[in-house]
RNA sequence: GCCGAUGUAGCUCAGCUGGCUAGAGCAGCUGAUUUGUAAUCAGCAGGUCGUGGGUUCGAGUCCCUCCAUCGGCUCCA
């Protein structure tokens, strides 16, 4: 007998080779029924494993993340199949489960697969699972499982299997289909009831883009067709959230291919509330001890020679302005640092004038790649809430914990509840993609590490996200379809102050070399919007909003009263504006609710005789009659709250 | 940059396998209506069907080029 425990923390006893769908029906047939995947002292198995020892248990079933991963995993197998059945001699190379859902990446050789095949890989995919087909994993010999793939001329997997050791390696099967694989699948075929193939695209074989390009399958698959139903219906509300959509509809930016690709254009709304977000932030880093300055859009090649993003992204870059005077070359900006170490160079300072903090909007232009510009998260012109502190090595760790609490004090007047702090720390393996000594990067990564620490901050760590030049505390939210975006920076860097040969006076009267923390809390105004304008749905906060009240005189008898409550409110900056045309109350009120504006002032006959007026909120329908007076107070009080 | 897809009026879309002067709703304009908490009615106007080539008696529809956009990959100072 072996002793098994569950989660809840009990203790059962099992034969001696039971498997966890075994321990499942004795807890109940129901769960029997619905466990797909299980994990034994912390490794994932299969459901009809044997367990020969004592151990933890954990069962999993669709509702959990990892029962999801076996269902997707196993429905990535069942693809496979279904293409090899159309396309015998593609070659496979990995199936895994991903978030939403999972993919398959093949070579197709001279072959292709596009949207209109998915139907019918769907239907043989459906097909195939109502086999009830187990799925059973085998262990193989490492000279076996090669002589298998290469009886195919499957380079890929025999690269795989070369890179696995003998006596861990494992064929899954199931029905008449054999793949290489690790495991982790659900009991058979047959629970798969729903698949949905979403999209093809090309992926480098092992992410490089020297290798060659592959076709990817993407889908996703339910245990129920209704949850099929739910999933697409969800994805298609997502999508009405798209902040190229709002943008549009609610007048904030637009693009013009003639102005030229990924450099946005912003409408009067959209300016106007993005200069509010910055004198938002003007205000904080004034009491937070920062300095504005401003620099050029241009500066010399040599100044990006010497930060060393010229030899690091010139050939990528916009390329040098000339000028009528031979061999003078200037870049357009890509980064603020260089012009900012330039001001720090200016004039000497002593240890008691640190740390200087120089803080600027600064407009850059990158030459993005033309397939990874997206809306107004990547763009080719934007402007960073960028600053640069200047300081000593004993200030560094307290200057890095304000950076922290000034970006979780911009995410939380902005709403930004889920977020990931992700220490990007630099690739082990590929050190010559970054400047400076090792020894300098050692103290620059502990830094970030035991500053995220005091600060009590749910990190990840993601190695290889390093800059170029020092490691970073990335602040990371996902937008609309579940994709990362990287919003607030704080990176700490010891190599441009080298390079730029900056110093202070200690007081040993040495000359010392201060430590330099770029930072940025919005990322960009560009991105930092879109992401916004996603997690709000154009709702913005109300000091944010383009406009926060829209009144609604009943018929143009009122407008005189409307335009005279207008005048009260602009007095005491409050943004309103007139619905002036002669349409039905119901009309406006309509119009103003999908336009999402917060307030909306209902004025007629009543609320002239007594100096009232009727609110209506957007969203929440109507609030009754208010005197303007505590209608002020209504306002500048939700205000004063979202931004304490 | 690479793979796959898309591009018809300001917006959302229709236009079958190529065939008479390219349609609709919303928005816009004009007029009527003077309106009480999510759409008042009528009329008018609006498109070189992304661009440039080609095939054809004939192209929004088929082929190619380029441009832009969307989903991925790679990249992201």
């Amino acid at each position: 007998m072996i002793n098994i425990t569950l989660p809840d923390g009990s203790i059962k006893q099992y034969k001696k080779g039971s498997t966890p769908i075994d321990v499942a029906t004795s807890i109940s047939h129901g769960l029997a029924r619905s466990v797909i995947s299980a994990k034994f002292n912390d490794t994932i198995i299969e459901t009809v494993t044997p367990l020969n020892t004592d151990g933890n248990l954990t069962l999993y079933t669709f509702n959990d993340d990892e029962g999801k991963k076996a269902f997707w995993h196993s429905t990535a197998h069942l693809l496979a199949q279904a293409i090899t059945f159309y396309h015998p001699n593609v070659k496979l190379t990995i199936g895994p489960a991903i978030d939403t859902g999972f993919y398959y990446d093949i070579d197709l050789g001279e072959e292709t697969i596009s949207e209109k095949d998915f139907k019918q890989i769907e239907t043989k995919m459906i097909e195939f699972a109502r086999g009830k087909h187990q799925f059973k994993l085998r262990e193989i010999s490492k000279a076996d499982a090669l002589s298998y793939y290469k009886e195919q001329n499957n380079e890929y997997k025999v690269e795989l299997i070369e890179n696995l050791n003998d006596g861990e390696i494992t064929f899954c099967d199931h029905a008449d289909f054999t793949d290489l694989c690790r495991g982790g699948h659900i009991p058979h075929t047959g629970l798969i009831k729903a698949v949905k193939i979403m999209s093809a695209a090309g992926a480098y074989w092992r992410g490089d883009e020297n290798n060659k390009q592959l076709t990817r399958i993407y889908g996703v698959s339910f245990p129920k067709q209704k949850m099929l139903t739910e999933y697409l219906e969800r994805l298609e509300e997502a999508k009405q959230r798209d902040h190229r959509k709002l943008g549009k509809e609610l007048e904030l930016f637009a693009f013009s291919s003639r102005v030229g690709q990924g450099l946005p254009l912003w409408l009067p709304k959209g300016a106007a509330l993005r200069d509010r977000l910055e004198q938002f932030l003007k205000r904080a880093q004034k009491k937070a001890g920062y300095e504005m300055v401003i620099t050029p859009h241009i500066g010399q090649k040599e100044l990006y020679v010497t930060s060393g993003h010229y030899e690091k992204y010139g050939e990528d870059s916009f390329q040098p302005i000339h000028t009528p005077k031979d061999e003078e070359e200037f870049l357009l900006k890509p980064m603020n640092c260089p012009h900012h170490c330039e001001i720090y160079r200016v004039k000497p300072y002593s240890y008691k004038e640190l740390p200087k903090r120089f803080a600027e909007f600064g407009t850059v232009y990158r030459y993005e790649q033309s397939g990874e510009l997206h809306g107004l998260t990547r763009v080719r012109c934007f402007t960073q809430d960028d600053a640069h502190i200047f300081c000593t090595p004993d200030q560094l760790n307290e200057e890095f914990k304000n950076v922290i609490d000034l970006v979780l004090y911009v995410f939380k007047a902005l709403g930004f509840k889920e977020f990931t702090a992700q220490i990007s720390l630099r690739d082990p393996e590929n050190k010559e993609k970054y400047i400076g000594t090792d020894e300098n990067w050692e103290k620059a990564e502990n830094a970030i590490i035991n500053a995220a620490k005091e600060k009590n901050l749910n990190t990840v760590v993601e190695y290889g996200e390093a800059a170029f030049y020092g490691p970073k505390l990335d602040f990371m939210v996902k937008d609309v379809l579940g994709r990362s975006w990287q919003l607030g920076t704080i990176q700490v860097d010891y190599n441009l102050p080298e390079r730029f040969d900056l110093h202070y006076k200690g007081s040993d009267n040495q000359l010392h070399r201060p430590i330099m923390i770029h930072r940025a809390p919005f990322g960009s105004m560009e991105r930092f919007i879109a992401i916004l304008l996603e997690n709000t749905g154009g709702n913005f906060p109300l000091w944010l909003t383009p406009e926060q009240v829209i009144l609604l005189p009943i018929s143009d008898k009122y407008q005189k009263y409307a335009e005279k409550v207008s005048q009260v409110l602009e007095n005491s900056e409050i943004r309103a504006l007139i619905d002036e045309r002669s349409e039905k109350t119901g009309r406006k009120i309509r119009d103003a609710e999908m336009s999402k504006i917060p307030y909306m002032i209902i004025v007629g006959e009543n609320e002239e005789k007594d100096g009232t007026i009727s609110v209506r909120k957007h969203g929440e329908g109507d609030k009754g009659t208010y005197t303007i007076e505590d209608f002020i107070s209504l306002i500048k009080n939700e205000i004063k709250s979202t931004l304490e």
